[in-house]
DNA sequence: TATATATCGATATATAATTCTCGATACTGT
DNA sequence: ACAGTATCGAGAATTATATATCGATATATA
C-alpha cells in the first residue's frame, strides 16, 4: 500500500521548481537530453545538493554519473505542481493590477486558466480585457458555484477584499491568489496565498537603507571617483 | 562602541514588519495608544511570541504588564524599514504590469518613489501613466547615473530583463525589485528581489491539486449536498 | 498594602531548511 | 578490461526559524 499519499513538500522547494522548470524547458530546446544538479546549480546560483532534494521531494530521480532526463524532470515538475490539469479560475477586481494578470497568457501553462474577471465599475462590464469578459461583482457568488471555479484571484483594494472572499468561499472555492493588502480571514481548509508587495517591498528597502548606511556610495563606481590629489 | 552596527534581520520577519505597521496604523485612527504582542498575533495568526521577536529585531521595546506605545512601534517600524526618507526610483517597461506599479501611491508611504518610467514603444514614449513620464529606453543609462537613482523597478518582458539589469547596475543602482520571470546576473553588491508570480503560483497550484486528491469536494458544501435518501 | 495577573524579555527547546560528507553507480578514456 | 571520475542518493551536520518556558515588572483590585 501507498503510504506516501501527502507527502508535504516545503514552501522554499515549491518556489524553486519552476525555475528548474523554465532552465530545463529551455535545454529542451536546445536539445540538450540530459542535466547534472550541479548545472542547474550554477545556472541559478543554487547549491547542487539543493537541486537534488528539490527534484526528489517532486519525485523525480536520475542517475549517477548521467545525471536527469531534460524531459523527464520538465514532465515530472508539471505533473508534481499539478500543471496537467488547467483549472479555470476568476479574477476579481478588474483594475490595473487584475488587467496586467490577464495578459499573463502563460498561467495558462501553470495550470491556470482565468476565465472571467468581475468589477462592480459600471464602465468596465460588459466590456472586454486582454479577451476575457468583465462580469458583474453581483453575478460572482451564483457563477463561482454553478461553474464549480475551484481557483479565484483577487485583486480589488484591501477594503473590499474580505467581502469578496467571504463570497468566494461560500461558492466552493478551494484556492485564493490574493494581491490585495490585507490578510484574508477564511475557513482552515482554504488555500491562501497573499502576494502583498508592501511585505515585499519592506525587505528590500530595509536591506537597501542598511546597505547604503555600511557604504553610501556605490562600491562599483566610488573607485572609479578621482581623489583631491589628482588634476 | 557600537559593536551591532550591522544586525542582520531575518527575511520572514521583515516580511512581517509591514503588516504590523498597517495593523498598528489602523489602531492608531482608533486612538488605541498601545497595544500587546498577544492582540497583534490574534489579528494576524501568529505566534505572540514571535510578533515580539520581530519588533526587538526591528529594536523596538515595550513594557511588561502594558504592552507597546502604538505610535512608537508604527514609528519604529518605518524608521527601521527606511521608509522614513524616500528615494527616487525608476520603473523599467511600461507594460501593464509596470503601468499597474505606476499606480501604486502608497509606495511613497514605504520610502519608494517611482519618478520616471521608461519603455522602448514609440507610442509609450512621452506620455504619461498614473501621473508619471514615460521615457525612452535609450535615456535610461544616462538618467539613471545623472539622477543618482537606487532602486528600479524591472517590468519588461524576460528576454529583456538581463540586459536592462545591466545598464542599471552600470548607472549606479543599489537595489532592483524583479517582475521578469528571469534570474538576473548581477555584481553581488547589487540588492535583487525577485517577484516571480510564476513561482508563487506553482505553490498554490500544487498545493490546491494535493487538497483536491485528498478531498476531491469542497469540505464546506460537500455536507450540504442532499443525499439519496432525500425526496 | 498585599495579592493576582497580564505582559515583556531572555533563554531554552523544537522544528524546518540548507549544506556537507561519503558510498554506490555508470560512463569515459586508456 | 580497468582505472579514473562525475554524478546521484542517503544520511549527518549545520544553520535558520519558530515555539515554549520562566522570571521580572508594572498595573489593577481587594
Amino acid at each position: 500500500m501507498n503510504i506516501e499519499l501527502t507527502r508535504t513538500v516545503s514552501e522554499p522547494t515549491l518556489k524553486r521548481l519552476p525555475l528548474y522548470h523554465r532552465f530545463l524547458k529551455e535545454l529542451l530546446q536546445r536539445e540538450q537530453e540530459a542535466v547534472s544538479c550541479t548545472d542547474i546549480g550554477e545556472e541559478l546560483k543554487l547549491d547542487p545538493t539543493q537541486v537534488r532534494k528539490d527534484l526528489e521531494a517532486a519525485g523525480i530521480s536520475g542517475r549517477p554519473r548521467i545525471g536527469y532526463a531534460t524531459a523527464a524532470v520538465v514532465d515530472g515538475i508539471e505533473l508534481f505542481l499539478g500543471w496537467k490539469k488547467v483549472s479555470e479560475a476568476f479574477l476579481v477586481g478588474a483594475g490595473s493590477m487584475g488587467s496586467a494578470l490577464l495578459g499573463y497568457r502563460k498561467f495558462e501553462e501553470c495550470g491556470l486558466k482565468i476565465v472571467a474577471a468581475f468589477d462592480n465599475d459600471p464602465a468596465k462590464i460588459g466590456r472586454k480585457i486582454h479577451g476575457k469578459h468583465v462580469l458583474a461583482l453581483g453575478k460572482l457568488a451564483d457563477l463561482t458555484q454553478r461553474m464549480h471555479v475551484l481557483i479565484s484571484i483577487i485583486t480589488v483594494p484591501a477594503e473590499q477584499a474580505q467581502a469578496v472572499a467571504d463570497v468566494l468561499v461560500e461558492g466552493g472555492v478551494r484556492a485564493i491568489w490574493n494581491f490585495a493588502p490585507f490578510r484574508l480571514r477564511v475557513p482552515e481548509h482554504i488555500i491562501v496565498h497573499n502576494e502583498d508587495l508592501y511585505c515585499s517591498l519592506a525587505s528590500l528597502s530595509q536591506k537597501l537603507a542598511q546597505a547604503l548606511e555600511a557604504n553610501p556610495t556605490n562600491p562599483t563606481t566610488a573607485p572609479r571617483l578621482r581623489t583631491a590629489t589628482l588634476d
